[in-house]
DNA sequence: TCCATCTTTGAGTGTACGCTACATTTCATC
DNA sequence: GATGAAATGTAGCGTACACTCAAAGATGGA
């Protein structure tokens, strides 16, 4: 399937079609004809390319969620202001793709057992990397003590980016600025 | 509507079904058809006491919503370590409508916005009332930061909820506690 | 007991959905 | 330009859903 450019260049306008309606719409909103008016595709193209509807949504949902962690080459080097930065520019600056990975965790993640688990295991790749800079921050702690530290750091975040996608005005980067030790009342920009 | 007695049992036991059925299979298993054989009831009498499906769907939620605010009577006198408990306990005991609240809140409210300023509106409430106690429990704090402390906590709180949700093994009350200060390392249960 | 009013029933309606069948057109290769 | 594989568009199938309606039954005040 989608051998030649153009079945290429449909398929790209099918997950391109897929994203868009998924973040703004929700995933009840992504039905086929949808898919296939906003991609300019007949039911039969789609058919051609993809098994089912399914897993045209899953393949979006896929790259949401792998883009949901920081720059991976800086593993092991970045600091604990780093990551909290990058965790915070993915949920305002890229917010449709930031839409999609909550939709998912939460409204199938709940529900769907699969996908609760996909979600956790990408969750604790995430907490590992931020016991670590708080191991690298604070070399005295016990790695249990970080790793606690980074559950409880991430769970904030998390929150905080959800009430940023439920209201514009609500300014994420000075809340979560206060959550990195020794930035506290740090006005700087 | 439902001026006989037998209406309003009829009534009752549409809403117990109804959440039962939320509970227990989530949203999407929510048929017209589930709810009214789960309550022995035909579809005319569903739609001759509700107006629509969401409309006891609703119903059932917003109970489930005035359910997470621990003793509404105790406003301005409750401690942050009560209300974060409190917290807790809705997100761990309760868990199945938890789920629903979240579900609903985070599903529905990325992407219509009425429901996304109704959530928003709960939040600000809660918000307001860790404020208060934060206050309480350190009155040198300006208003301003307690409100900000307060949001930071209950995003924290959110995310928390959010992985014991998704993952049974998660300790949500050790790490909550975690959040209230002065209660750092204690072990008391 | 009567009877206006409330309640229940469930077959039926319209609609939206995912998906398929298939005839037709486009594509890469020789 | 002939060929076969790939890609396309469309009409439509079956299903599941929320919701309606007219007729029958239950209720309770007089």
């Amino acid at each position: 399937m989608a051998r030649y450019r153009v079945g290429i260049e449909t398929r790209e306008r099918i997950l391109s079609a897929t994203r868009r309606l998924l973040s703004e719409v929700g995933i009840e909103g992504v039905t086929l004809k949808a898919i296939t008016d906003q991609a300019s595709v007949g039911a039969g193209s789609f058919y051609n390319l993809f098994g089912s509807k399914e897993e045209a949504v899953f393949e979006v949902v896929r790259e949401a969620i792998e883009a949901v962690d920081p720059d991976p080459e800086g593993v092991g080097t970045d600091t604990l202001a780093d990551l909290v930065d990058a965790f915070v520019t993915f949920m305002t600056d890229s917010s449709p793709i930031a839409r999609i990975y909550l939709q998912l965790a939460v409204g199938r993640g709940l529900t769907d057992p699969a996908i609760a688990h996909r979600v956790v295991r990408s969750h604790q790749r995430r907490v590992e990397r931020f016991a670590d800079a708080w191991l690298r921050e604070d070399p005295s702690l016990s790695e249990q003590e970080a790793t606690r530290r980074a559950e409880v750091m991430l769970a904030s975040l998390t929150g905080l980016g959800l009430s940023a996608l439920l209201d514009e005005t609500f300014d994420m980067r000075a809340h979560a600025r206060e959550l990195v030790p020794g930035a506290r009342s740090t006005t700087e920009g």
